[in-house]
RNA sequence: GCUCCUAUCGUCUAGUGGUUAGGACGUGACGUUCUCAUCGUCGAAACCGGAGUUCGAUUCUCCGUGGGAGCACCA
């Protein structure tokens, strides 16, 4: 079978995160069977679908390297087609129009909860035969039935659509919902699996029906598992990061995002972890796509970020980070490299090299060295530098003590607790400036009481 | 409330009718080291509960319980 997949954003938000795992697993399906991928903008929503919005998905797609052989496609262009479908329902009985008032509605559904039963439309305008126009809406004639599949990650699943109701497929012949335009869609794209998060699970039902009543072929479904915050529920805006952008802008790379999606909810047959797209592809079954939600762990992210970041040459990263390749950018990036876990470390890192920071004089002691101790260690470095000797420190470190000798010269260069060697800093840091800087700390020391 | 999904270390997960229940992140210790990071070694850390099936259940079945999602003229 010829395999088409599609990959089904909504514009009414920046990418998200889950959106995005969605995505990579749809395309890793389709590279993995040679299938077609198509991009489908949902934006039937015209309210809350905006241009920007569709560009970042577009974009975030891009930056992940998830490409699609197909589309975009946007709903809003392919209204004409709804129409024709939602007439072929309204002749065939299969739909009617309904013009019950939204607050009739909600105080009937109100009702019905607190009686305790499964809020469902009570069918009241099924045989009024209310015309087409202003302030009616379409409904679908929902089979008062059980409706099942077999769900590609978690098997048969089963519901009782009696307890559904009629449901709104359209707002008018020309705005169709979200249920009714998929329908249409996946079926005019010839989709044959619908990989979603499972949080379309009760949608499928829906749309069981209305392929039914249009006497369309029912796609293979796969339903994968959430991305959960650390309160275990679905990965929002209120805890954390969620729009794909915010991870690209906080430095993170496409390779360490797509591998560490890729294994939230997926898991290899060995415990291989680090994996390149293709590779993914060429591993990857819905068969070993977890059930269960799975927690987004940044740690595990910034993990595995750094782990691309040290693969990567000192030359790739300048440019990636858009500085100049030269000599000394290239040895900053080398120094700062292995404490880093994003691209904005670099820079934040990387600030010493051109700012000396302020620092207390008190961390220029080691342990409990005495004032004229450290101003008499730095005086030896810096004549060792002056005369161009700097390879002496390290037989200056073996006279006069390790600890003694680059604490000292360390802060003095760096400013800093912690920070890469003395001696690396004096290499990047050339002559002038270190000397300048130990000159500095010197001053500090003298006016220290 | 109703419907559906789900359950192995803190987290992501492997795995089995009989295993010292494995790996990774994080975490602790140690080593390397002027510091931090990297790196290396070692450690702590889990089968939700109760029945049933069975010689034997973490594994199979059922019932609980916990967690989640969905119940729009959003998608």
């Amino acid at each position: 079978m010829n395999v088409r997949v599609r990959m089904a954003p909504s514009p009414t938000g920046n990418l998200h995160i889950g959106t995005a795992r969605t995505a990579l697993f749809n395309w890793l399906y389709a590279k993995k069977y040679g299938g077609t991928l198509v991009l489908r903008i949902e934006d039937t929503d015209t309210e809350r679908s905006k241009p920007e919005f569709e560009k970042d998905i577009i974009d975030q797609l891009k930056w992940l390297g998830l490409t699609w052989d197909e589309g975009p496609v946007r709903q809003s262009e392919r209204l004409h087609i709804y129409e024709g479908y939602l007439r072929q329902l309204l002749a065939n009985g299969n739909a009617y129009w309904c013009n019950c008032t939204k607050e009739d509605l909600e105080a009937k559904r109100k009702n019905m909860m607190e009686a305790g039963i499964a809020p469902k439309y009570d069918g009241h305008c099924r045989d009024k035969k209310v015309a087409e126009g202003t302030n009616a809406v379409i409904r679908f004639v929902m089979p008062e039935r059980v409706f099942s599949f077999t769900d590609l990650v978690r098997g048969k699943i089963e519901f009782n659509m009696a307890l559904a109701g009629d449901i709104v497929i359209a707002k008018s012949i020309k705005s169709p919902l979200y249920n009714f335009a998929v329908v249409v869609d996946d079926h005019e794209m010839a989709i044959t699996h619908v990989i979603r998060g499972e949080d379309g699970i009760p949608n499928t039902p829906k749309q069981l029906a209305i392929q039914e009543a249009l006497g369309f072929k029912h796609p293979h479904y796969g339903h994968i598992p959430l991305i959960l915050d650390a309160d275990r529920t679905k990965m929002s805006k209120r805890n954390s990061a969620t729009a794909l952008k915010e991870y690209a802008d906080a430095g993170y790379l496409p390779e360490a995002m797509v591998n560490f999606l890729a294994l939230l909810g997926w898991h290899p047959v060995d415990d291989r972890e680090m994996f390149t797209p293709i590779e993914l592809a060429e591993a990857f079954s819905l068969e070993r796509v977890q059930k269960a939600g799975a927690v987004f762990s940044l740690d595990k992210l910034n993990w595995m970020n750094a782990h691309y970041i040290k693969k990567m040459t000192d030359e790739e990263i300048a440019i990636k980070i858009g500085w100049e390749p030269n000599d000394m950018n290239v040895r900053i990036i080398a120094l700062v490299k292995s404490r880093t876990q994003t691209l904005k470390d670099f820079e934040t890192q990387g600030a010493i090299f051109f700012h000396l920071p302020e620092y207390n004089t008190a961390l220029l002691a080691w342990k409990e060295m005495a004032t004229e101790e450290i101003s008499a260690s730095l005086r030896r470095c810096a004549d060792a530098i002056g005369v161009g000797h700097s390879a002496d420190i390290p037989a200056l470190g073996e006279k006069y003590g390790k600890g003694e000798t680059y604490w000292p010269l360390r802060v003095a260069l760096s400013g800093q607790k912690e920070s890469p060697s003395p001696i690396e800093l004096l290499h990047v840091l050339g002559k002038e400036e270190s000397l300048k800087r130990i000159e500095h700390a010197l001053g500090k020391l003298a006016s220290y009481a």
